[in-house]
DNA sequence: TAAAACTAAACAAACGTTTAATTAAATTTA
DNA sequence: TAAATTTAATTAAACGTTTGTTTAGTTTTA
């Protein structure tokens, strides 16, 4: 779907409100205050506000998905180089699509069945796949162990990146960086996740010390 | 506080609530209808919505909250295995206040201060400090390594084990469980995730292989 | 001049909360 | 103990807002 000027700004305004207050705690009329527009433009373009929901993730949801087609073909990098690669890519997109991130997190905990739940559930079922194969390629090449659970495997991935995104309030106030500014510490925690996560898979793929 | 038998039935059904469809995306109206009552019950006994969110945090909080005095002391079992006993805690405790550590979370997604999420940080606090002393007594017996990044850490436990909440309709559609009762599919979570996490916890506390 | 973009106003429904009246329980008085 | 009185529990109805959406009219663009 292609959107106009107009349009794209009310869907950025829409991905951080519902991000930040949820679908039920955001009116249609705070999504037109802030993008600038009348309030009735938002069912004149989308539809309604469901709809708006749907288009958001729609048109998102792309910058979540893992590009990993060139990484599984590529014959240079050893199996744990590519798995060093995804976790950074995995680090890297949630910290930077958090907003997304965390609308995904809020749709997950409902368990009302809707257009963009489907969406997630095809999204993860397709990053699944990709690592699958990942890993699949490590142990053919007798590199990684054999009895790996990927899904806790994923689970411990996407979870941890995700505990650290939502508890980030707790960590500054406990690390003493209520003042540091966003981008800092996005940094910081950036390169936090990336050694802890690495050195848990290494420990977790293979058999080095 | 004290509550008596229409009042807790009121928290109990607010917990669900809430749990699965969000503060806002439940109206008193819902609450009341559920729990037998009539709407103005809720206002007369908690005052309004918002301090009925409190009272469902305050009189459930209790049972997050890690009981490891007695296990600090205790010096008949090996840190390893102290640790292990604190995994299947927070496991157990997760997936069987799963209502409870929904709203947790959601509570931790919005980025208003209310009294709920001070009591959140308060209760992570304590939490991450019980921690602490456990890996600290292992460190000081020389069993547990001395570079541990301890929010990490908890990143990671807390994290997975509620990725694995999260995504149980997604891990069910994945593994063939969708017909499985709920009952038996958090037996299955449960032994899954105490594997999964000792193994990951042993590798990153201790040298041994 | 026809189509698209945009607006202010109105719509009914749902919201959290309050009110005023009634019933039930507890306490005091005779 | 029985009646009288006070307090607490409960109800249906109403309150004023806010909600998402629609309408009917106006302005802009093609």
């Amino acid at each position: 779907m292609e959107y106009n000027d107009k349009q794209t700004a009310i869907i950025d305004i829409a991905e951080r409100l519902f991000s930040v207050s949820g679908f039920d705690g955001t009116s249609v009329r705070d999504i037109a205050n802030e993008a600038g527009v009348n309030v009735a433009m938002i069912s004149y373009y989308f539809g309604s506000k469901e709809k708006l929901m749907e288009a958001v993730f729609e048109h998102k949801s792309n910058k979540m998905r893992l590009k990993v087609e060139n990484l599984i073909q590529d014959t240079e990098m050893t199996p744990i180089q590519k798995i060093y690669l995804l976790i950074d890519e995995y680090v890297e997109k949630f910290l930077d699509q958090k907003n997304f991130h965390m609308i995904m997190m809020r749709e997950q905990l409902t368990d009302k069945r809707t257009p963009v739940s489907e969406l997630i559930l095809e999204l993860k079922r397709r990053n699944l796949e990709s690592v699958r194969m990942l890993i699949h390629d490590g142990q053919k090449k007798g590199v990684f162990k054999k009895n790996i659970d990927i899904s806790m495997m994923m689970g411990t991935l996407i979870g941890t990146v995700s505990q650290m995104v939502l508890s980030q309030p707790f960590y500054r106030k406990v690390h003493g960086m209520e003042e540091l500014g966003e981008q800092e510490f996005r940094s910081h925690i950036r390169k936090k996740l990336s050694i802890h996560l690495k050195k848990l898979f290494k420990a977790l793929l293979t058999n080095e010390a």
